[in-house]
DNA sequence: GAAACTAACGAAAACGTTTTCGTGTTGACA
DNA sequence: TGTCAACACGAAAACGTTTTCGTTAGTTTC
């Protein structure tokens, strides 16, 4: 095993101070060229790489980036995770993963892990849970010890940082409009409990298409669904519910839902009723991911562009601290932007 | 902005010395207890964390592994890392990412990003393009740096490391073989160009399920697809040369493909050419993913129990790294382990 | 020939820890 | 009263950098 190579090592093996070392691979005319030249080709012959970790410690900067997510075996997640990476990595930077799993207090102790000095600043998503008990507290000591947070897709109004976020509304609410105008009069939502603010606001976006549209709001027609029914891959009660309100409401002739496994269970059932996609019944999901594009028949669905959340959370974060090294924390008057990223309705054959 | 509490300060504001505080929070007895209680007090009062940029550099060890892998908008990748982050973080140990798009000069970037300090350990799976130039010189460096790696999957022999892969051969050949016990006589199978070593084994796995059970080979039931047919969506051309062979060699009743997609691209195309599934075509995927468990109907295939590949590999390299704080290197002799995670066939709807 | 300047380099501090090795003060004991 | 141990603490090195501020020696200037 070869040690690994210093200044130190250099210096003494060239009979130069350290100093004219780090100097000469700076390329400083402070040093001769000779003696330069000699300290390069040495530096070059085995490899020499100043060591980050020290490079860190000295300039209390990581260049890393950490992201904190729900989960990471999930198409939207992970595709966002490849938006920061791109940019992160064009921008020199490193991107450490910690996962919350829904879960509050892992978010709380992996964020503690990171925030001791292992990056420059966060990227995350928040957990269900946390967004259930609504205890921030670990969002607000972060920033507060001068480290930057930006939050995305599911984010909290009151934490000041920056935001990247989905017009969960406009989206819903074209994808109703776009089942209005291919027919639909009875329109059902499979949708979540509220406390998941996505959720809340494809609900809101989905009464407000029908609203403006003149078209009666019937609460059978509104399936909240447990988010335990997703456990374990047991859809059935999932199943269950969504049979039960296609057949209890036996006019609903499109269907939106809130996630990809929501609408491709509606198919599901939809097939076993006999109903046929998209004559009988039209349904619009969320999320363009893996499922909607290879589905059965395939999905329309709405886009959420998530790489491109991934990317704009990364350029936000980045560019915040790289800002911080001139301003040097004097505007404490500091400007969060939420930005919102637009989604797109992909069209496929679930609808007409 | 709260300035980060460190040592130094707390032992200014406390009127005693470094030493004396960083020995109290360690509640070493050369302190006396008074001073101990007043250190550890002041520390929790101000939420005192050691940083761990400095821990790093003085102990020689970050905890942190980095993963290196081709893509991460992908099943089986996602599970991987999910099950490394579970282990990693049970052990107190951080996961850092890198991506190589399946690009040798992102591989090679991206681990000597990662090399000059910043981690302990690697966990990688090799990208396509280094599998096909076969240039193997950067995990060699890293490794004589001292650095050890795992690789999972995707490995190269030659390399002197702990690896974890799956039994390909094995799992070919016993979905061969349910297909042949199904009753299918004519068996096709969809699988990748012969550089990606896993494809090569799964073909492998084919052949021997069928020489052992005395059918009969036929060159034109082995149907190579390009790599770049999947690019950008685009499976117009995997169609096209699905649906050819299915046409020219109608007596086929059985396909295994040896990724999701090729075997729904299968069933769609079959579902063009009126074949019914299972009762016409059985068909067999590799790597049971959301795709499989969604399709319509579900996917019969072989899992690979990605989460433990990823447990296993993070179980590897820290017992590795824990293991090298002991011997000291003395033990050139080091022995590697190769680690064979068994699939598992998942019956379902596909098959008879 | 002294003053001033320049070129080329080294010493040392700093980042935040841990740890080894003093060192001064006490009290006990002979 | 002198010796010794125990106690409680501090100084300093070390990890690997970068950077500021000397310090030489040699060269110019008048």
């Amino acid at each position: 095993m070869k040690k690994k190579i210093t200044l130190k090592l250099i210096a003494k093996e060239l009979n130069v101070s350290i100093s004219t070392v780090s100097k000469s691979l700076k390329n400083s005319k402070e040093i001769s060229e000779e003696t330069r030249e000699k300290v390069q080709a040495f530096a070059k012959f085995y490899n020499y790489k100043p060591n980050n970790i020290a490079l860190s410690l000295k300039n209390k900067k990581t260049k890393t980036i950490g992201v904190i997510i729900p989960e990471i075996v999930h198409y939207f997640f992970s595709k966002v995770i490849f938006g920061i990476e791109h940019i992160a990595n064009q921008r020199g930077y490193n991107v450490i993963i910690g996962l919350s799993n829904e879960s509050f207090s892992k978010e709380v102790l992996n964020m503690e892990m990171l925030a001791n000095g292992s990056i420059d600043g966060f990227i995350l998503s928040i957990s269900k849970e946390t967004l259930e008990k609504r205890d921030f507290h670990h969002f607000n000591e972060t920033i507060a010890q001068g480290m930057p947070i930006v939050m995305f897709d599911r984010v909290e109004d009151s934490i000041k940082c920056d935001k990247v976020i989905v017009d969960d509304l406009l989206g819903s609410k074209k994808a109703v409009e776009k089942l209005i105008n291919s027919g639909c009069n009875h329109i059902a939502i499979v949708t979540t409990k509220d406390f998941v603010n996505v959720g809340a606001l494809r609900t809101k976006g989905y009464i407000l298409a029908l609203e403006e549209n003149k078209k009666a709001l019937n609460d059978s027609l509104i399936l909240k669904v447990e988010d335990s029914e997703l456990i374990d891959d047991n859809l059935t009660q999932l199943e269950q519910d969504i049979e039960h309100m296609l057949i209890s409401n036996p006019e609903i002739d499109g269907v939106f839902a809130v996630n990809e496994i929501y609408a491709l269970t509606v198919m599901k059932v939809a097939r076993k009723l006999k109903k046929r996609i998209p004559e009988d019944l039209q349904v619009i999901g969320f999320s363009d991911g893996v499922l909607s594009q290879n589905a059965v028949p395939t999905l329309t669905s709405v886009s959420q562009h998530a790489q491109k959340i991934g990317e704009r959370a990364a350029e936000l974060l980045i560019n915040r601290l790289e800002l911080e090294d001139y301003e040097e924390e004097e505007m404490e008057l500091e400007r969060y932007e939420t930005e919102v990223i637009e989604t797109e309705l992909i069209e496929r054959e679930s609808t007409k």
